[in-house]
DNA sequence: ACCTGAACACCGTTCAAGT
DNA sequence: ACCTGAACACCGTTCAAGT
């Protein structure tokens, strides 16, 4: 079949089934022609939809990104809606971890990534902050939730090949182990978290200037 | 010549050649035909000293990763070792951007970083600090380096190919802005860290038992 | 408009053959 | 012991040819 009434692929469906992928099996599970297969079709095809495999990285990137919460910034106090932010921003990158190192170095930012930025930023403003504490602040956000979902995803990597598959053939050691590394992951973040925002409530004192 | 009388080939050549063109060209451009040709040599031969690209990325990983200084904790106090240990990593990743992405998802953990972090937890549990929040500060101030150095690597990729090279052929221009990004990273990093601290503070005087 | 086979220039890695 | 050419099974991407 040539060329099907109805075409076989369109952009969404490469891009899910890419993040499927990648979640599955890793970065390094996704080729062209292995997700060709997936689909049905064969990897010459996947052009028709997608310009390169960095966009198809880029829209698996954009898809992630655009489950983060930011809605806090346009209601609520700066407090709530930096922690809602940032707790969201991290469960979003824990659940594709595999996602995360390119959806980090990416090339060139994505508008998606952008307009969350400028939410934050806006938030952050108009709660009273500077410009230049707003941008430091985003920042500093999300730094630490980028190197904690990094974290996460290299704990989850270290033993698990040799110590499980190894020497422990069934499953109950891995797992505990990978209990304990969610526990620290959360737990550091969590510290790291509460220590940045009350930080920010002293700092305020002396820069913010409420409305 | 298929065999010379002094090798031409180490293993610490080749991982600072390999070092230095992921420095200058990112980690795309490490192939190891390239590399190999950077030597003088053919791709064949860097197996002779090297057993995978894999353990090639794992040893620039290595000797970027021992320049960090962590001999604050078998000395001072335990807030001078942190963020003493704390700004000279991230001062180190830093320095080679382009190596962070693989260096923490890397495969398996290293040797060296474990010895680092074995550092880490040794010098907070000797001042007084409970295991458990021993590692979970250790993981905290991870979290916060390796986020700050991926969000500047980032931020040096961003604009620079299409602003610089597209629309502004001089230098000037591309200079400024790479400069405000480091002014932001640096401010956003330090104003995570300073906050992370001065909760650690308050938190040691719960739970910390000095010796 | 959209799918395909064939081709291009690349990969990482292996291995027998050389010295 | 160490370097090499040739080969293997893979890549991403292009493009004329089909409908």
């Amino acid at each position: 079949m040539a060329r099907p009434n109805r075409p076989l692929l369109t952009r969404e469906r490469i891009i899910a089934a890419a993040l499927d992928l990648v979640d599955g099996h890793g970065v390094d599970a996704l080729s062209m022609r292995r997700l060709a297969e997936r689909l049905g079709v064969r990897a010459a095809s996947l052009y028709n939809h997608v310009s390169t495999k960095e966009d198809l990285l880029r829209g698996i990137a954009d898809l992630v990104m655009r489950q983060v919460d930011v809605s806090g910034f346009t209601t609520g106090d700066w407090r709530a809606a930096l922690a809602t932010w940032a707790r969201s921003y991290r469960t979003v990158l824990a659940a594709h971890p595999n996602v995360v190192p390119f959806m980090v170095n990416g090339p060139g930012r994505l508008e998606i990534a952008l307009s969350r930025a400028d939410a934050v930023h806006g938030g952050l403003t108009r709660a009273g902050w500077p410009p230049r504490h707003a941008t430091m602040i985003g920042a500093a956000v999300k730094y630490l939730v980028v190197g904690a979902a990094l974290g996460s995803f290299a704990g989850g990597f270290s033993d698990d090949a040799q110590v499980y598959a190894d020497r422990y053939p069934n499953l109950s050691q891995a797992h505990l182990l990978r209990e304990r590394q969610v526990e620290i992951d959360e737990g550091g973040f969590e510290l790291a978290l509460t220590a940045l925002l009350s930080g920010l409530e002293a700092l305020y004192a002396e820069v913010g200037r409420p409305a």
